[in-house]
DNA sequence: TAGCCGATAGTTTTT
DNA sequence: CTATCGGCTA
């Protein structure tokens, strides 16, 4: 096979991506803007490491954060390189701590079929763990100590590191070490446990250590923004002295504060490696002049960043359309009569992109689209392995492979219902606790004088002799049929085709499944004669890889998600939809110190989505909650050069654009007449949703209104103002009726 | 043990 | 508005 040289591996990039593909081993800070061909420095800085027998493929470890650009590097990299890139740790943060978990679960002190909890899983713990600590959920909400735990693990925290400030604080420091031990006690660990507990063995075994810290010279992370606390503790450790750690991040497009993600981590690795400058990367393959002269305008209101100005050599390309409407539903009766217009012009569905901030605002959208008959994909909600018939299935797996699953005891014990009632269950549970043994220890003892109990745990001790001898589709089907779970779906009444389709499914993907390839089981400990390392393979993969959000791949379909979930993507035509204050940026993050910039991230995010044209709109009136909500457009698009916008009039054929030269104070407040509210009572001269200018508090919209004996009382939103309530026969004099 | 009812809450979510 | 959950009843 011909290897490809050293040259035509650099050839075609620019002198920007070239210095960082071929930075020496040295601790680097890549800071990759917005389509400026991050994944592709990553994978030819790895080509050309290995290349150049600078480091071979035992000695790369290479972190990304999801499964999908875990793989879009190995696939990318494999295409460049003759070479297995089997070997080389190359996968999630998650995914690779676990292989460092099964590989040392002795030295972590896990049992060998040590299963993963993901959130649902975590929270049925939770809720166990409160219920059997007699904690009401009124003192202790289920999810608020699942939050708090994860939390804590996230900053590298266990509960006996940490200090109370108030009894409430010294209870859930409690529960957290109840719960830490009783998943210990089940064999199950945590997604945040995954990354913890390999923290905690790098640290505390020398052996261990020093073994990984002499195996990987360099280190190469994804997204490195977006790294948490315990993240950042974990690459610094596992690089000790001498890797060359390249890390590649946008301080720009940090967007997930909320769960932990450290910006800061970005001067803290300059800082902490001795790195004087970061690499930018600054030159945009993706869109067009216009949209990138938004993006950049918008950003540049962030006070902290690294600091950054995308480019492009492209044209700039057609004005970014902008438009208000009178409501939601008009809003998306523009979208769809836009994206029409647009698949009539050759452009795809899947080319086209609907954005929102919050999940909530798609169902407008939805409803609008399948009206139109125009086909749409929803990102968000319920995915594959998350499934209830499919969580049940796997409960049966977990169950044969790891008996003390407590969790996957109490899923399945009745389901399909086989006669184990509440009191049953109580009696397990009560017998477990009086011994401290597991619930299925406790299940086997009662099992002499409970028949329906010594059925089930015949059933499942069935599942375990067949672990050790059949193939693993061969114990999935087991699992489903022999458990009565398909024949449960089949019998029910109502809509449960789905579910058997979805069982089928778990079927045909066990069928499919290759341990080799999951990503878990490259070292040589692995045993690929032995059943049982396929299925925890299998399960491992189904916790860690969740799978797909919706299915209906390979059909032309719109796309529609939150502005979250669109990061990484690109498309040609991008709506963002619902710009208006209080939604975007969002209330919620505003109460937040620094939240605005985060959110201002959010939409830096979101316009950087599109490649050719972008559309801005908004609505006056939301239905939220079941409420009307009168709102202004948001100060993000305020923020962007007026030349570079094109402002749309809310009727008819859309496509009628308003006079550029218009006098433009606040294009957003000239309404046309024919999009007048509907009849609205009079206040003294004012309406519901009328916008208005202060002579103090600027523009502000009127969104409630009450009659007084003489004149009215008007609350009106001012936006960065705040909302503020007037009374008519003082303010009048000092407002403006503006449309 | 299913099914119904009322109360309740309701940003974003890579693993 | 509407999805979810816990408690209660048939």
């Amino acid at each position: 096979m011909e290897i490809l040289s050293s040259a035509g591996l650099l050839a075609g990039l620019n002198s920007e991506q070239l210095a960082a593909v071929t930075w020496p081993a040295q601790p680097a800070l890549v800071l990759a803007g917005a389509g400026s061909g991050k994944t592709r420095v990553l994978t030819t800085r790895i080509a050309w490491l290995l290349q150049t027998g600078q480091a071979s493929v035992h000695s790369i470890l290479a972190v990304t954060f999801t499964n999908k650009a875990a793989k879009e590097m190995q696939l990318r990299l494999s295409a460049l390189l003759p070479v297995s890139v089997r070997a080389m740790w190359l996968g999630t943060f998650h995914g690779l701590c676990h292989r460092f978990l099964r590989l040392h679960y002795q030295e972590a002190g896990l049992p060998k079929t040590f299963q993963i909890l993901d959130i649902g899983d975590q929270l049925a713990v939770v809720k166990r763990l409160l219920k059997q600590l007699n904690i009401a959920d009124e003192v202790i909400a289920p999810r608020s100590l699942q939050g708090f735990i994860n939390a804590q693990k996230e900053n590298g925290l266990r509960a006996s590191q940490l200090t109370a400030r108030d009894p409430h604080e010294r209870l859930m420091i409690e529960c957290y070490a109840a719960y830490d031990s009783l998943c210990q006690n089940e064999g199950v660990v945590d997604f945040a446990e995954l990354m913890l507990r390999s923290y905690e063995i790098l640290q505390s075994n020398e052996v261990l250590r020093s073994h990984y810290q002499n195996r990987f010279n360099h280190v190469l992370i994804d997204e490195f923004q977006d790294t948490n606390k315990l993240q950042y503790a974990w690459l610094k450790l596992l690089a000790g002295e001498h890797a060359a750690v390249f890390a590649v991040g946008d301080d720009d497009q940090s967007i997930y504060r909320f769960r932990g993600a450290e910006v800061a981590n970005m001067t803290r690795f300059l800082h902490e490696f001795g790195v004087s400058e970061p690499i930018r990367l600054e030159q945009n393959y993706r869109s067009v002049g216009n949209i990138l002269t938004a993006a950049n305008a918008v950003i540049a209101h962030n006070a902290s960043r690294l600091g950054k100005n995308l480019r492009t050599e492209a044209g700039s390309g057609e004005k970014i359309r902008v438009l208000q409407a009178i409501n939601d539903i008009e809003e998306a009766q523009f979208v769809v009569d836009e994206v029409k217009a647009l698949h009539r012009e050759g452009l795809n569905y899947m080319q086209m992109a609907v954005l929102y901030r919050s999940n909530a605002q798609s169902r407008v959208l939805e409803q609008a689209l399948f009206r139109a008959g125009i086909p749409y994909k929803i990102y968000g909600g319920l995915r594959f392995y998350e499934r209830q018939e499919i969580k049940h299935a796997l409960a049966y797996l977990r169950l044969t492979v790891n008996p003390n699953d407590d969790n996957a005891l109490l899923r399945v014990i009745n389901v399909p219902a086989r006669g184990i009632g509440a009191r049953s269950i109580e009696n397990i549970q009560a017998a477990a606790n009086e011994t401290g043994i597991s619930l299925w220890q406790a299940a086997t003892s009662l099992a002499a004088k409970n028949s329906k109990i010594a059925a089930f745990v015949h059933l499942i001790e069935n599942l375990q002799a067949q672990a050790a001898q059949v193939s693993l589709p061969e114990l999935m089907a087991a699992a489903i049929y022999d458990s009565g779970l398909m024949e449960h779906y089949r019998t029910q009444k109502g809509e449960q085709q789905e579910r058997i389709n979805n069982l089928e499914e778990l079927l045909n993907a066990a069928v499919a499944f290759k341990p080799q390839e999951s990503g878990f089981n490259l070292e040589p400990e692995y045993d690929e004669n032995d059943p049982l390392s396929a299925v925890l393979s299998f399960l491992s993969t189904a916790s860690l890889e969740a799978g797909e959000h919706q299915a209906g791949q390979g059909e032309d379909a719109l796309q529609l998600m939150t502005v979250h979930a669109a990061k990484g993507l690109e498309f040609d035509g991008v709506f963002l939809t619902g710009l208006e204050e209080g939604l975007f940026p969002s209330e919620y993050s505003m109460a937040e110190r620094d939240g605005l910039e985060e959110e201002r991230r959010l939409m830096y995010v979101a316009i950087t989505r599109a490649r050719k044209r972008l559309y801005l709109t908004m609505a006056e009136q939301r239905l939220l909650h079941g409420q009307t909500h009168f709102a202004l457009p948001s100060r993000f698009v305020d923020e962007i050069p007026e030349a570079v916008l094109h402002y749309l009039s809310a009727h008819k054929n859309s496509l009628v654009s308003r006079q550029q030269t218009t006098q433009r104070t606040n294009p957003f407040h000239s309404r046309s007449k024919l999009a007048e509210t509907p009849a609205s009572t009079d206040f003294d001269g004012f309406q519901l949703g009328q916008n208005v200018h202060h002579e103090r508090f600027g523009t502000g919209v009127i969104i409630d209104a009450t009659h007084k004996a003489e004149g009215a009382r008007l609350t009106i939103n001012f936006g960065k103002q705040g909302i503020k309530e007037l009374d008519t026969v003082f303010a009048k004099s000092k407002l403006t009726i503006i449309s």
